[in-house]
DNA sequence: AGAAAATATTAGAATTGTTCTAATATTTCA
DNA sequence: TGAAATATTAGAACAATTCTAATATTTTCT
């Protein structure tokens, strides 16, 4: 089997320099979520893409690639539905809009969203990070 | 048995007027989450506490009432962590600290926070409301 | 390259939080 | 009070996720 050469050398870079053998697994995953721009996936949506792109991965290793994709800051998890797990490839600085009526997330650059400022968090604690959720539904039809 | 007669009446009229009818089970539960200002419970926890308060009631019910109060307005759901849902007895426009370290929520007055300005909404959504989540955690002694 | 050590993958079992079921109990109201 | 309406319950079912421990792959060492 052939593939291409620079998209395989940039996703090998990408796992070898996160310290993540590139196993066939991992290769495949990292093409399937890097290789189309932003996404927002849940493990079972991953686990099922895989699939339909004939790649065979485990469920239990698509949850082990997201988590550790997670760890080295190749993805960021996004909570916004308690039933489900979101992993966003898109891991710089932002925001989301939240369609609840379809489950599914649309980003909010972060310069599109001003925080003016901020109360004093809690004793002895800082800040990690600051999530926005703009929750939307479908408007009635006029 | 004998209770307290103001007590009682106000949480008897606060169901009454969510169309819910004045149980035991919700009596009590109602008691436990009102009149001790706003918190943050999960099922579980609330369950555990009606226990040792000495309530008997199941956690079925418990759910059932949880998510009761919520379609009425009474409680509202705060979603911050996927293995756990919170709700919270300050339904007043607000936002949240989370401290991810004990899983425990701080409440942020709304004018705490001030959103300078919101992008459009996807085409044909409304905002139903916006979340702000503060992740905190214990900061590292100097 | 070949062998040993290190790390990954896997199927399926286990766990967890939550919802469902359908039988029983309580509450309402004429 | 008694019929109809609504609640509660224990336990089964469920869905998402994590765990287990056996097998496979990858890396390292010589």
């Amino acid at each position: 089997m052939v593939h291409d050469n620079r998209a395989f050398s940039e996703v090998l870079d990408r796992l070898r320099e996160a310290g993540l053998r590139p196993t066939r697994q991992r290769m495949a995953l990292c093409k399937l979520l890097f290789e189309k721009g932003d996404c927002h996936v849940s493990a079972e949506n991953l686990h099922a893409e895989a699939k339909s792109a004939g790649i065979k991965v485990s469920l239990a290793t698509v949850y082990n690639t997201l988590h550790q994709f997670t760890d080295v800051g190749l993805l960021r998890q996004v909570v916004v539905d308690n039933s489900r797990s979101y992993f966003d490839t898109n891991v710089t600085d932002h925001h989301h809009f939240f369609v609840e009526a379809d489950g599914h997330l649309v980003d909010i650059p972060a310069e599109a969203i001003d925080i003016g400022k901020l109360p004093k968090t809690p004793p002895g604690t800082n800040v990690d990070r600051v999530d926005v959720i703009v929750r939307v539904s479908p408007s009635r039809r006029k």
